[in-house]
DNA sequence: TTCGACAATATTATGAACAATCCGTGCGTG
DNA sequence: CACGCACGGATTGTTCATAATATTGTCGAA
């Protein structure tokens, strides 16, 4: 995060990376000898990687079954969601105390490439500059603790995650609340940063329940 | 949590506890040699253990360097309990809407206690009771996401969770918040629940940010 | 045909041995 | 006397072999 440490990529990074690529689908079980042929490490080595990925969530350890991709259930995500969103609202006011003007230009950008984004229907895009301003957003405010958690739990919703961005719509929605929240923080208004984010959030989760099934 | 499975006790809650009751002090050096035949378990094992409970934030891993006990600053309890603390609020305002009659009652019957133990001055009891409603707010609101971050968390800070509940007159601060916050979760108001919970975060952070080096 | 016991197989769990790396120590040299 | 350097002990990282366990398939009897 702070200093990228080139660091030689290890055996933990390169399966969760697997996960996260799709290249295993959610219950798919993972056979210690097969991954260990599959990516040329040892049987040790790939048992210490599924019980730390199993920390993160995103395998599940079955005593004697053996590891298998772990599935996120509708509920889960949604519960998953609901828990970035508080703590992206911490961040955000976290953010609207430390914030610098040189910041603060570079949060306005962001919003108007958004607004731009919506105004020609560009959902991809819109979608990549939501990640930047939450991005941003948790890198103002220095908070070490929730942006680790908010990542970990958005590596685990990847597969869900696509569905709220396609709404159609949904972007119309969410576009005058990103502009609440940088207004706020901007402002250096934590209080008003925080209900911002919140509403964001009912927004969303409430955008979630009514999805697809 | 929900179905407590009797199963085995595994060698990673083993360890867990012996960090958490303190016979592995912060800082400390977890040499695998020496932790395998104090639990009587093979290296392998202890090295899963260590990459898990690293997983968990309790140890650090320093590679060709071996793990130790990781020792938490002042600044990063702050964080984590910030962080603990909107999470308690989303568990708030989810227990509003979902709370029935018998644990309304539950909860006012803990609020009544603590009442009590602030007018005695029992320190202790309070602190008792103040976790025992938390933890209730969370089962009430069936969140599992969230409380399973919210328990992660406080095992880190067991250390230095205790210096705040001493604090002098800290429970006669704390406990109309309690009040405020049972009484709006009593009333079915998922957002003064959640309102309320957040100025106790404001308050309890202010405490640590104020207490003692 | 269907149910249950039993054996065969696949897979994980454990244990022991080996190699690579780091850290402190003592020696030698400028 | 200070600095650098090589060496040795200690510790981790890796690999392979073996035991324990669960799953699957098969056979026989009701």
């Amino acid at each position: 995060m702070t200093a990228g440490s080139p660091q030689e990529e290890t055996l933990t990074d390169r399966v969760r990376s697997a996960i996260l690529d799709g290249d295993f689908v959610p219950n798919q079980r993972l056979v210690e000898a097969d991954v260990c042929e599959q990516f040329g490490a040892a049987r040790a080595a790939v048992r210490e990687t599924f019980k730390e990925l199993a920390g993160e969530g995103l395998v599940e350890i079955l005593r004697n079954k053996g590891a298998r991709v772990r599935a996120i259930s509708r509920e889960e995500a949604v519960e998953i969601t609901e828990v970035r969103m508080v703590l992206e609202g911490l961040s955000a006011a976290k953010a609207a105390e430390r914030v610098t003007p040189e910041q603060a230009t570079r949060l306005r950008e962001i919003v108007g490439d958004m607004r731009e984004a919506v105004a020609v229907n560009d959902v991809d895009r819109y979608s990549e500059l939501n990640a930047a301003l939450h991005a941003e957003i948790r890198a103002i405010a220095g908070h070490r603790t929730s942006a680790a958690i908010i990542e970990r739990l958005g590596a685990q919703v990847v597969r869900h995650k696509f569905r709220l961005a396609r709404q159609p719509g949904r972007a119309a929605v969410s576009l005058p609340q990103h502009e609440l929240i940088v207004a706020a923080i901007v402002a250096r208004d934590p209080e008003a940063a925080q209900t911002a984010m919140q509403q964001h959030l009912r927004s969303v989760t409430k955008a979630l329940e009514a999805g697809p099934t």
